[in-house]
RNA sequence: GGACCGGUAGUUCAGUUUGGUUAGAACGCCGCCCUGUCACGGCGGAGGUCGCGAGUUCGAGUCUCGUCCGGUCCGCCA
């Protein structure tokens, strides 16, 4: 599978006559393409860059110039020979330098579109230095490529403008987030890629050791413990734009190396965290994109769950669930009747005003889009006339309901004219889940968000939950400091609140951290509830649990997906479009062929033989 | 592990429903022409392993099975 470089059959690469020695030297650039203006006419300019596209009119021949800046036109005309012949064998993205005077263009010619329209630069000198095969794809804003292409000549993507704008404003937000936090005196620390694993829950990334056979490296998938060692170091501000890894499958948004801006702090409350992140996440936004976040309101993971059916809710959206499964408690419509008597389950309504536009198809489409998150179907009940009562509705399930529960609930829900109500019904997670992802669905479909950015912290959150083998598991990390005592969390591990805090911005987490836990034996203990034995502790992260028996302040922190951060302030639509060599949804790279086979020496000094796998020739 | 969408010229796509002559378009590329364009224009031309492999058939881009690649999602993953 190697990259193929496609020489089109009548198109030959091209020899140009290298530039002499003595010539080079001369070849200084006075101007970026962007800095000609109205202000340089009458001077004499050259700029080098990328031959963006070519007008040749036979007696005069055009060049737009790229550099990273931007764009200029140069003109050839034939009274400098030489130049207006190289002008000439110019192609799509040869590499020149070009030397002239920069004039107002004549009357008509100006181009509004283009930054230097008013001039052009008339050419006396033409330096070809390095011509280029044709290009596998257009490099312009008009073409759509695929995503293959787009990352087997990845070179040549990044070449275009809006990936461009990408990696630099993602430089611009990193430079920005340093400089603010180096005001504030934190102190940036790296720590180790080849390191142990850590109990995180994702598959690691392991690298070989040849110094210990049989021995393996994992892959940081976060500096955590790394971070709270460094705050029993009396470091007490902490912070680091981490790589972390992990080895599952991909999405969108999801990458399996990817970048975290890692927070840490001695000393300070949730609340404190919480406000220093506010404002720096503000300050960012103001900075890079000139936008104000004025509000962060806080949500508790009770209410969010409640309200969207997620801890990391959508806010321009202004939709919301409403809980109803106190009225169906004596119903006797089945669908609504078990799971308003199961603790497990919960019955939600979705009111969306003017839904009555959704037509039958649209209704079939969500009736499946749910089943991806295994509900059983979709109920719905159209208000078309609510001063008619029970005639004014429209929906198959109102047979069902007893008249009385159907009064109730229209009332409850405060229902108008026009409106469509959806009903989730069943296990908690599934109307959580496929609730809080129609929601998401109908405000796009009918455009209902209202404004452009909406932040929030989501906080309160239960210490544990219960996996399918009703084992406990953390919702944040072990290292979680919980707000009762060890005790307390001992009795009721189940109804547990932590100390973590999630922020959220348009319905995606972009960070979240937590108070972490100082104290050895409120460690033990939450380790313990975990199934995780103190020898097996000490075996992986013993060093830990050392550091908070040696004079471990108390500390808190948090970590945001950076690579998400730029995701949303760029409204790129994939995490790929932010990271500048990225992976397949297989975590191949195309442009490099990784990951790639080992030598058989390599192996043998790794120790490692492989079983199972055939011998490919 | 699972569901779905896609793979045809350098690129983006049509053609697949209903198997049938020489597989089309646009952009790009090449040649010629053109002194004011700016996604320049005109004329002409080249360019195809229809992802790959089996099968059905007189005949497969089109139907069946398998497989590989890219993408979206579920599971998984904070």
């Amino acid at each position: 599978m190697t990259a193929k470089v496609s020489l089109q059959k009548n198109q030959k690469m091209q020899k140009i006559p290298l530039p002499k020695k003595h010539h080079l030297r001369k070849m200084i650039r006075t101007h970026k393409c962007n800095q000609i203006g109205i202000d340089s006419v009458g001077q004499e300019v050259s700029v080098t860059g990328w031959v963006h596209r070519r007008r040749d009119h036979g007696g005069v021949i055009f060049l737009d110039i790229r550099d990273e800046n931007g764009m200029v036109q140069v003109v050839y005309n034939p009274e400098f020979k030489e130049a207006f012949s190289l002008a000439e064998s110019c192609r799509n993205e040869y590499v020149i330098f070009s030397k002239g005077v920069v004039r107002e263009r004549p009357e008509g010619t100006i181009n509004d579109n283009l930054e230097t329209g008013k001039i052009e630069v008339v050419a006396s000198d033409l330096l070809i230095l390095n011509s280029s095969l044709p290009m596998p794809f257009q490099l312009d804003e008009y073409t759509s490529v695929g995503e293959d292409t787009r990352l087997k000549y990845r070179f040549l993507d990044l070449r275009r403008s809006d990936m461009q704008e990408n990696l630099r404003l993602r430089s611009k937000v990193s430079a920005t987030l340093r400089s603010y936090l180096d005001q504030k005196e934190f102190v940036e620390i790296e720590t180790p890629l080849l390191t142990k694993a850590t109990p995180e829950g994702a598959r690691d990334y392991l690298v070989p050791s040849r110094t210990y056979p049989g021995q393996f490296f994992a892959l940081p998938q976060s500096p955590q413990l790394f971070k709270q060692t460094l705050m029993a170091s009396g470091f007490e501000k902490y912070f680091q734009f981490a790589r972390c890894f992990r080895d599952e499958d991909l999405r969108a948004d999801r990458q399996p190396e990817f970048t975290q801006l890692d927070i840490e702090l001695s000393f300070v409350t949730a609340e404190e965290v919480i406000s220093l992140i506010t404002e720096l996440i503000t300050e960012v936004f103001k900075e890079t994109l000139s936008v104000d976040l004025d509000d962060f309101p806080k949500i508790s993971y009770k209410e969010a769950i409640s309200k969207y059916g997620t801890d990391k809710p959508d806010l321009r959206n202004p939709l919301e669930l409403i809980e109803v499964k106190e009225l169906f408690k004596e119903c006797e419509f089945k669908v609504f009747k078990e799971p308003a008597n199961d603790v497990d389950s919960r019955i939600a309504a979705l009111r969306v005003p003017n839904g009555e536009i959704l037509t039958r198809k649209q209704i079939d489409d969500y009736t499946d889009f749910v089943g991806n998150y295994g509900a059983k179907g979709l109920a719905y009940i159209r208000v078309e006339d609510p001063s008619k009562g029970k005639d004014g509705l429209q929906s198959p399930i109102i047979k069902f309901i007893e008249d009385s529960i159907l009064e109730t609930l229209l009332s409850n829900l405060n229902v108008q004219k026009g409106d469509i109500i959806f009903f989730g019904a069943g296990k908690s997670n599934v109307v959580n889940d496929s609730l809080s992802a129609l929601r998401d669905l109908i405000a796009k479909d009918l455009n209902l968000l209202k404004c452009e950015w909406a932040p929030c912290w989501v906080v309160d959150f239960p210490m544990f939950e219960k996996n399918k083998n009703g084992d406990l598991t953390p919702l944040h990390h072990p290292f979680t400091s919980p707000t009762c005592s060890v005790e307390e969390l001992k009795k009721d591990p189940l109804s547990a609140l932590t100390n973590a805090y999630d922020i959220v911005l348009n319905g995606t987490e972009l960070g979240g951290g937590s108070v972490r836990i100082h104290d050895k034996d409120m460690q033990q203990t939450v380790l313990n509830l975990l199934n995780i034995e103190d020898k097996e502790a000490e075996e992986k992260f013993g060093f830990l649990i050392s550091a908070l028996q040696h004079g471990c302040p108390p500390h808190a922190g948090l970590a945001i997906g950076f690579d998400r951060m730029i995701m949303l302030m760029t409204g790129a639509e994939s995490i790929r479009d932010v990271i500048a060599f990225p992976k397949t949804q297989t975590a191949s790279c195309m442009l490099t062929d990784a990951p790639g086979k080992a030598a058989d020496d390599q192996l043998q000094e790794l120790h490692i033989r492989f079983h199972g796998i055939e011998k490919e020739e």
